[in-house]
DNA sequence: GATGAATGAGGTTTCATTCAT
DNA sequence: TATGAATGAAACCTCATTCAT
């Protein structure tokens, strides 16, 4: 058989995709990404149809690592507040180990060039988060609310936390608990 | 002389713009914009030097009428609750009504395109707002928080919420105003 | 008003890629053309949308210059013979003079990319020779045949005779009445 | 020793490139003829140096095999009339067998990628015919004619039957059998 | 010999911007 | 000022061919 397709090349693009991106926005030369993966043009349509296609697989593997690390060590015991607490925390500190990619992120998803398909690939791996939304929701504050209230509102919560622990990154562990506090205080 | 630049043509042209850029994302080419607005490809770059002044001035203007409608009408002399308030609505009605633009403004502001110059001429006109945020920022809950965090947090909560009118568009007025219950208990 | 497109471009590119085709096939690159043509790259896509489009209106451009000039002096009043005698010498005379549109010609025709709308537009201009073909048709030789075969057999004749005519072209006037001559009691 | 090359790859690449081509043109890429062929991308060029060499060779296939099917059950004894009408029919059946071999080949033919080489390779199998078209070229019709000339015309009036025949596939045997007579009053 | 991933030159087309009218 | 034809760099993608496996 011929050389087989490496993955490691196609982490490559991806990765190379999210720092050209975050520099050039999403209209970055696909030339330019081949170039910092270090394959030649051709190459990157040989793992990705398309420019298309490999935006909308970065999205989901972008998504797909923050779930399956959400998954990870899931207290599923624990209370409700403890298991918020988890997601709080474990989001926030991906979002800012990673802030390319969630800059990334952020930038597909207002876009329109995710497909619907993408999206449910997307929600897949969600299970064990959305059950603590689900718990959430049932609280008396968002009682009345419509089903995706509480998740709406905790990922804006976090996408405002994000930008202040971007910010002064050497409060984040107060930033994050403090902030964590406001958004208990809102859904009780 | 000549014939003086017509504001109605500028107008015309941020106009275009908006509903090219909800269709086509920021890669929208000048040419359809131009078309749109009823203009020739060249008149356009009478207006706007070029297309990053264009959509410089397009989120400029767009966070200025805002700003400006949020000022109209503003309760100088109520409590912090009734500003708060004010605050609150009038940015969902703004945002309600004028979904094309909150979702142009939200694709500028992730990108790189937006200039700090741009960013600074824009918060020229918030003045009102920004007297409430400071006044909010001091309660108990937010007193640690750097000073960003209310206006952050509210932001933050009027995107979960403006998404939840759009889906159940029915209920908006009973939407805003539980989540304004929510947001006010969790800043209080 | 800006510059007018100009006639004279349109022909220079369509001329232009005459010669590129004979040269290179239908391959011959749009680039190659453009600059055969002494315009700029995009100019060429002023003119036509596309490549196909290019070659669709150079297919008929090229029929269009034939018939226009077949329909010329048309001796309306004279007898059969003698209409089939314009005809035969009034086509012969344009392939040779006119070599290589003649093979671009054969080349479109034969490949996909002519359309049928081209096709039909095509006709449009070949009322009179269509009519004596149809007396024609009505000879005893032919008059089983079905309605296309005349014309089939005319064009293939003539295909015949230009290839002779290139090949010995000190001839051209021999050959052209003593092949008239065969195909008129081939057809009678 | 190694594997040899086998000659039912050979023949389905070349079949497949008849479809392919057909369908797509001379550009038809080698991936999609190998893929139609069943075979690798990378075994094509085993077999054929180069697409153009795969194409000279698809020519001369197509020759060789109309020729030998020609040569099969020649009637060396017969009269001219017959022999004529031997060549006549034969070609008209083969072409009518194999449309996609007859377009291919005329495509191939009015292309540039033929070599004078390929060409001569194809003439070697044409004895037999070429015989019977030196006896008709003696007729006093073409006596005068350059010594190409009833081939030529043999040549296009089968072009022309077999479009008629392709449009009136029932009438086949009529139709061969009236144009023959055109013909062959046309040579006499 | 067979495979198909890898290559990169080259193809068509788009588009921001200029400039003659 | 307004126009839109003209420009050519640059974008995305294709494809014949090579070569590691």
């Amino acid at each position: 058989m011929a050389r087989i397709k490496s993955p490691e090349k196609r982490s490559a693009i991806l990765e190379a995709a999210v720092h050209e991106i975050v520099e050039a926005g999403l209209g970055a030369p696909t030339a330019k990404i081949a170039r910092r993966a270090g394959v030649a043009e051709g190459t990157l349509f040989t793992y990705f149809a398309s420019k298309d296609e490999l935006l909308n697989e970065l999205y989901f593997e972008i998504k797909s690592e923050l779930y399956r690390r959400m998954n990870a060590e899931f207290p599923h015991g624990a209370s409700l507040k403890e298991r918020a607490w988890y997601l709080w925390s474990g989001f926030l500190v991906w979002a800012i180990e990673n802030p390319e990619k969630r800059k990334v992120s952020v930038q597909l998803n207002v876009s329109n060039l995710i497909t619907p398909e993408t999206r449910a690939r997307t929600t897949e791996d969600r299970r064990g988060i959305d059950a603590i939304l689900a718990d959430l929701s049932k609280s008396p504050a968002l009682s009345e609310m419509p089903a995706g209230f509480a998740a709406a509102m905790m990922g804006a919560m976090h996408e405002a936390t994000s930008e202040m622990v971007a910010q002064y990154p050497k409060k984040r562990k107060k930033l994050i608990e403090q902030a964590f506090r406001v958004f208990w205080r809102a859904v009780q």
